[in-house]
DNA sequence: ATCATATCGATAAATTTTTATCGATATGAT
DNA sequence: ATCATATCGATAAAAATTTATCGATATGAT
């Protein structure tokens, strides 16, 4: 029971993916309809789910409520985590507009930029303020994560003051390396490696099967036990 | 030389790293050198990169010019993918105007969206255009990559329709399981599981470590072979 | 009540990924 | 020219992850 971390990756998937069967009235869901669904191998979702759950049940499978809670309990959604996004772009916006974030535990109080066009507005409620505010208010809110989505020149020096302003984990947006020093959790995004995986598959998928036609369209791909789609993110 | 799946997923990053070495005029470098400003294990880098490059010699490292050749050659960066967008509000609007995509070959030609207000507009010199003309284009312009940013319960249909308009890799911003038929490549970018990750690294730190005090900020780590920091994205 | 079956959960095998070890070699210093 | 050394590249070991196998058990049908 030490390190899941593979398997971390993927809870969150199927916990979005419950939480819309559960709108449907659906009270009860096996590993193996979650699996062909997911366009997963079924025992790869039995062994993830055993990892948090055991209200799991022969022929019904799990029920519906006890499992979804098993699994916020489990990512830590309970108490859900304040953060502050730092580079209030593009990105940032969109971020901070993001309203899946809040079902999944990440609360963005407020974003903080330098540029005073941005500085005072809001989106979706939550304000722009200026980036010198960051430390003192970081400290006195107790907030402990950060997002980082700087322009790149800008990343290094701006991940400092997020650390030096008490923040304990940053996820950053920025394709520049940063090192975080003991203690500080930082996690990279790296969009730029999603799409060259993307590529990659796109490539090897012409190369394996050639050039072909058109492909027919269906919603739901065939219950297959092994699919090779579905990647990760 | 069959499966590096994994691997893949870092390279994008040796690649971002590199071009920033190469900006400020650096020759030649060393795996040993990377892995230490990129806070991983030498080892680990030093079997990526010698998995897409022989450029590699004794006391020098690799020359500059070389490896980043031979990791764009192998990442495809070299044949741009066209890319249509569809969705263009705040997360789809980001993603065309992040200009960190355009080097790394892919290349955002339009978005498409079905409001009004936004349709005609543009971003960075992108036109949003209606989304009833996507098949056309897409047709037409030969374009077999598609960014899906729509809402969550236009993602389905809207799915279908970039399938049906001849696109061959569809890179699923939304949270919604989506079944892609054979021959097509679906890559799902979940947010939402991302943070999962952080977050639960980030509660691991303060179990382990306990509530500690100040944390001092350096820019670099210490070169140590073993770190856990840096995770893949 | 009995029985066939779908599903879980545990154990084990196979595969993939990471980490370690070590000899070969080019570089730069003496 | 010789030598010490940093670094690659290959091979091997270890660890993690995925996939397979199989018995146990609750459910719903007969």
């Amino acid at each position: 029971m030490e390190k899941p971390l593979a398997t971390t990756q993927r809870l969150p998937k199927y916990l979005a993916y419950l939480k819309i069967r559960q709108k449907q009235g659906i009270e009860s869901i096996s590993t193996s309809r979650i699996a062909e669904d997911l366009n997963m191998a079924a025992i790869s979702v039995r062994k993830d789910l055993a990892r948090i759950s055991n209200a799991g049940r022969p022929k019904t499978g799990y029920p519906m409520d006890a499992l979804i809670a098993d699994l916020e309990r489990f990512l830590g959604y309970g108490n859900a985590r304040d953060a502050f996004l730092v580079g209030a772009g593009r990105l940032g916006q969109a971020l901070m507009g993001y309203a899946q974030f809040a079902e999944y535990g990440l609360s963005i109080l407020a974003g903080f930029d330098i540029d005073p066009a941005l500085i005072g507005s809001e989106i979706d409620g939550k304000p722009i303020l200026p980036l010198e505010k960051l430390p003192g208010l970081a400290r006195r809110m107790q907030v402990k994560v950060g997002i980082l989505t700087v322009p790149e020149d800008a990343a290094q020096e701006t991940f400092a003051l997020m650390v030096e302003s008490g923040i304990r984990a940053v996820w950053n947006f920025t394709a520049i390396p940063l090192s975080a020093p003991p203690g500080v959790v930082l996690q990279n995004e790296n969009l730029a490696a999603s799409f060259a995986v993307l590529s990659k598959r796109l490539a090897a998928t012409f190369d394996e099967e050639g050039v072909s036609g058109e492909v027919p369209c269906g919603t739901f791909a065939p219950p297959n036990e092994k699919r090779e789609g579905g990647h990760q993110s």
